[in-house]
DNA sequence: TGGGTGACTAAGT
DNA sequence: CACTTAGCCACCC
């Protein structure tokens, strides 16, 4: 069983990507930051783990860049959800943070 | 209890 | 602009 129903780091982390909007997304250091931590890393663990049950692809790399190995499965889910991407002329395409960039407390606030 | 690991970040080459 | 190096911190076994 997944413990999202404890007060653990990893369960903060889970609820905190329910919490991000489709559309949106949230750097991992952002989402550390928020737990008060500079645990980017651990972020990443807990989603590599825990988050196959959440929306994963809403939480990526501060560059805007999709979580690593997973670019392919991900930008599926953002043009399903009409995330604001930048397509880049010669590498992979990244999120645009400046426009899908979210945090909380800040609804709708992208602009 | 302790060591190794990683869906990271920032800075340097 | 792309790749490499070092620092980070919480999780797993």
């Amino acid at each position: 069983m997944l413990p999202a129903d404890g007060d653990d780091f990893v369960s903060h982390v889970l609820a905190i990507v329910e919490a991000i909007p489709p559309g949106r997304v949230m750097t991992y250091g952002d989402v550390a930051g928020v737990l008060g931590s500079r645990a980017a890393r651990a972020v990443g663990q807990t989603m590599a783990r825990y988050g196959s049950d959440r929306a994963w692809w809403r939480v990526i790399r501060a560059g805007g860049h999709p979580p690593a190995g997973h670019e392919e499965s991900a930008l599926a889910h953002y043009r399903a959800e009409n995330t604001p991407l930048v397509t880049s002329t010669t590498a992979a395409y990244r999120i645009d943070l400046r426009a899908a960039g979210w945090f909380p407390g800040s609804p709708g606030a992208a602009d």
